[in-house]
DNA sequence: CCCCAATACCGGGATATCCCACTATATCCA
DNA sequence: TGGATATAGTGGGATATCCCGGTATTGGGG
């Protein structure tokens, strides 16, 4: 069919739809897809708290972006920013202590979600196609610019 | 690893960079792909108009996205929308001839990112792909007030 | 024929997302 | 060491996306 021949456009519709169950899923404890995405990102960091730029590249936004979505984060006491001391530009995105608390309250509310969903489309086919989106996700060749960014890096 | 086992993330991530990958491509058009996806959706059509409720399901968007979407597009005068006489509840979405000569422009753009996409992605990787990301957008025991609204058309 | 439930849409409000231009800081190198 | 360049983040502006509550219209009983 000529209908859904777009890469681009079936991962958008899919996101869109896939983003209403996890949101649904999450909503007792208050927390969006992309709020506990974050949070999860900053907690795995452990006690090395990230900057703004490595939540950016962890999560495949604009650095600009992750500042915006850290601000509900702010305001509500589940993270705060500190300038770092050994590089003045950057700022440290910490979790609070409400925010490790909230993070513990969406767990098993994503967990649910993760298995239901897993229980429907396969719990290997979803292996796979984590593997397939984490590729693009990563493909430095889609965007020159972000290329030239790991490459700094490397 | 325990990065990247959330289904919803990955496909966010990826729908993120895919976007951003496409909305190069299609720039010098002025369309970003959303609008691309819309246009595309009102041109395919053809003299059957549909309305706004039609787009959010073919689209699989909120009704109100739509409408908040083609405000652009019809500020930029690429559609217009007009009472459908027969409900008048309803209003249609009908591509202007600068719309449709805008969406003449985009596709050859559009043709170019997804060949260069499929090119390091395999061509059949990618249909294989949007297959699965079909079944996902459509899939009505993700989102049960979804399903409703389905079966009430059935 | 009239009332009521259902339907189609809109307006307001919130988060999500990008880009661009700007500031502050760091780094490199002549 | 001092100035050019690069990097980290912010603020503003635009589109994208959802939900909720309200309005207009429709269609089905009674």
């Amino acid at each position: 069919m000529e209908r859904n021949r777009c890469n681009c456009a079936a991962l958008r519709k899919a996101s869109r739809h896939m983003t209403l169950f996890y949101d649904a899923a999450l909503e007792p404890s208050g927390l969006r897809s992309t709020q506990f995405a974050m949070l999860t990102e900053i907690h795995r960091r452990g006690d090395a708290a990230p900057a703004i730029g490595d939540l950016a590249e962890a999560l495949v936004m604009d650095q600009s972006t992750i500042g915006q979505n850290l601000r509900p984060l702010q305001r509500d006491g589940l993270v705060t920013l500190e300038r770092d001391e050994a590089d003045r530009r950057s700022r440290l995105v910490k979790l609070t202590r409400a925010g490790r608390s909230r993070l513990a309250d969406a767990r098993p509310l994503w967990l649910a979600a993760q298995e239901k969903f897993e229980d429907g489309f396969g719990k290997r086919a979803a292996a796979e196609l984590r593997n397939q989106l984490v590729g693009i996700a990563g493909d430095p060749s889609l965007v020159p610019e972000r290329a030239e960014l790991q490459k700094q890096k490397a």
